[in-house]
DNA sequence: ATGTTAAATTTTGTATACATTTTTTAATAT
DNA sequence: ATATTAAAAAATGTATACAAAATTTAACAT
């Protein structure tokens, strides 16, 4: 999935640093700036930053230029969104083909999401580990890479509202009923839960985000 | 929505010719080949090439190198089935902020559709004019964005199975009765044949890939 | 003071040149 | 003949340099 091209550590540190606010946000981001501050040249920056818009990350400022896109409550309502249709979708195509190995895989990676000290990002990857260890088995390439997409972009927003820890322990609880779902071969059920799940989070975020937006 | 800078139009050239198969299709592409094809140097070529891999219309092969996506029955039905979700949620969230103003230019744009000698191009990019025309009226940039790219990437299937004219036909009355619905304020029946419109296209393409894929 | 226009500066886009990596070719041993 | 390895070739990734475009600044008129 991910190339080991030189440039792709440059990828992973610019979008890391859009995700923790270390860029500038109101003001387009200059390519020389970029260049020497991560001690490349402008070459390896334009391609990072061509990718990074079209992931969503950046967008489109004035003629030329580029900035950092901005944070929304109705931008996280529609990714949350189309994930709520998205995911019961690929699932319902994975659910036949998930052997033991695979649900095997899955519950390692939720112990893992049990420890107590894990980080923002940490437990961000962890989360989406879960999910896409999942839908992969559907062999549906197009359907999986649109939706591993929509989970990056709401990767910013989970790193933006400090995650209660509450909702971290309901998350779980979910996460272990969608494994039972499965292991039971209940494709309704296991849907209605993912379908939730997702739902249940969206909303939370979105709330929070109308109250304690930027601007 | 398209930038007016110079590479712009080696975008578009080199996306048509996707779509027209004059690019080797098993091979990897060679940037200097390509370069001196197009008359510019590498690096428009590069940024071109990056843009269409995250677009869909290329893909890594190897550890270096692109290659033209194949077309697979499959990855058109992921396509339509996710437009399928999609768009009658967009719908839903710009039927209430659709005007007269609007609805007079989607059938502008139906009446356009409605000449006999249209090629495929201009065909389906009317298509996606009328539909977009509706859609963008729910203000959902996040939404609109991630469909707009669906329907980017149907084109290049399009353009493959040359549409029957009796399915265009149907196509268009479909096209009357979501305007009707819409112009009767009837969500639930606009949703129902938009979902319709969109499901048979899909399904009439995946049978005929199923049956006609080059490999 | 404010709005408009023109010059200056900055910034981006592209070409050329070089470094690094990958792929291919050919040579050798089994 | 086939497989393995090393050398050669080709292709990509990156830096520097230059051209075109966009933004900013300043000058001027109202």
């Amino acid at each position: 999935m991910t190339d080991k091209q030189p440039s792709e550590a440059l990828y992973q540190q610019l979008k890391q640093d859009i995700r923790d606010n270390k860029l500038p946000l109101s003001s387009p981001l200059k390519q020389q700036q970029l260049a020497s501050d991560y001690g490349v040249s402008r070459i390896p920056i334009r391609d990072v930053l061509q990718r990074l818009k079209n992931e969503g990350w950046l967008m489109q400022s004035g003629k030329c230029g580029v900035m950092v896109h901005p944070l929304s409550a109705t931008e996280a309502e529609d990714l949350y969104i189309m994930r709520m249709y998205l995911e019961p979708l690929i699932l319902s195509h994975a659910m036949p083909k998930l052997n033991h190995q695979i649900l095997g895989q899955a519950t390692d990676i939720l112990e893992q999401l049990d420890q107590p000290k894990l980080s923002i990002a940490q437990h961000g990857d962890l989360n989406w580990q879960f999910h896409a260890c999942l839908y992969q088995a559907a062999k549906r390439p197009t359907l999986f890479n649109n939706i591993a997409n929509l989970h990056q972009l709401c990767s910013r927003y989970i790193g933006f509202h400090s995650v209660e820890l509450n909702y971290e322990k309901t998350s779980q609880q979910e996460h272990y009923q969608l494994l039972d779902a499965i292991k039971a071969k209940q494709l309704g059920r296991a849907k209605g839960i993912l379908k939730q799940h997702i739902s249940k989070a969206g909303e939370v975020l979105v709330a929070y985000l109308q109250k304690n937006m930027p601007v």
